[in-house]
DNA sequence: CCGCTAAATGAATTACCATTCAGCCAGAAT
DNA sequence: ATTCTGGCTGAATGGTAATTCATTTAGCGG
């Protein structure tokens, strides 16, 4: 009763459970047992069941983000910045599968804390993107005409829709890096200045 | 007790009533008071919450995927046929918010009986999109190194972000046909055959 | 060893809500 | 007017599962 970390226990199995049964439908009990903890414990260290979404999403999309942002700035060029960030974004998918599959049901959810949640993290991920296409305009190789702020949700909305496909299907239908690469290849085409 | 059609009285009221709280936490109770009827006259109409929820989807989005499926036909340019699509959806995330709001929010479930439906329903619908690129193909004027399979969903996953973005936000950012004007140019432009 | 404290336990409590069903009521039929 | 019938009602029921808390246990200092 020293050591293993309860806290980091129970994240890792709630988002295992969360990702196998949806939110509303795990039970405390489920989580509980997936951990090894008593169902008491998690109230030790969480206030409730929702509590515990929120520490799952707060403790592992930020440290995603963050990645993110330091792989996109060792790039020089915007158009390869737009390839690292599609790649970047799938290969967590594929890798991370049971986290891809509760911020693709549950970060959707109509409860207003998530809402709001959503709106501020998500703003700052798809961000990345926005800045990038300004930088390739203002350098004149992107279209003056697009505008980013919906540029950048057209391109997240795609990599969004193909990690839906990976959680949604038993076998990705399609391979990571072309994936990817078609999709950048097709952006980049569509926004590539006259 | 006269005419009025209960049974669309309720789906009505289900539709507000999910898009605001969700589909867990909203109570059969709020459904009936919206829909102004006794809690048990909900159960002479549908067999348990849920079969209220798939009602909702096979009865309202049914109707959507086949006008959709007209305009597009009325069309013969495969170019043009992407623009009536990207219009046809954005218009309809508007007008009819609180159904675009449910299958936004809902439609994501982790419910196996959800994800069949998903699978299903959306197939018809995004498939609109694979035939006219495959179209556009055989006429050269899209490119052939495309797979239709992954630019039908980058296509579409961009226009689920934008309705999430009407979804989210009280106040629309952008116009509609701006948006849908500005996501088949990136992406007409990116399909463009050299 | 022997208290002492903090952490952990899990059975009991409590709250919530979907679903049921015994009875009610409006209009139709006799 | 009286009975009948089918739709409708909403309080009562029952099951589920979140949360609590009295008790136990593990480790530590004296």
């Amino acid at each position: 009763m020293k050591n293993s970390d309860k806290h980091e226990k129970i994240i890792r199995a709630a988002v295992k459970v969360f990702a196998k049964k949806g939110f509303f439908s795990a039970r405390i009990s489920d989580i509980a047992k997936a951990a090894k903890v008593a169902d008491g414990t998690i109230y030790l260290y969480f206030n409730n069941k929702f509590d515990i979404l929120i520490s799952v999403f707060d403790e592992e999309i930020g440290k995603f983000i963050t990645q993110t942002k330091k792989l996109v700035d060792q790039e020089e060029n915007p158009q390869k910045k737009m390839e690292v960030f599609a790649l970047k974004h799938l290969s967590m998918a594929k890798e991370n599968k049971s986290l891809a599959e509760i911020i693709q049901m549950e970060l959707r959810q109509s409860h207003k804390l998530i809402k709001e949640y959503r709106k501020t993290i998500f703003s700052e991920y798809v961000d990345i993107i926005s800045a990038i296409i300004r930088q390739g305009q203002a350098k004149g190789i992107f279209r003056k005409d697009v505008k980013p702020g919906i540029a950048k949700r057209a391109f997240f909305g795609a990599l969004d829709e193909m990690t839906r496909l990976w959680v949604l299907s038993p076998k990705p239908p399609y391979d990571i890096e072309d994936t990817a690469k078609q999709i950048s290849s097709i952006f980049l085409q569509g926004i590539n200045a006259a």
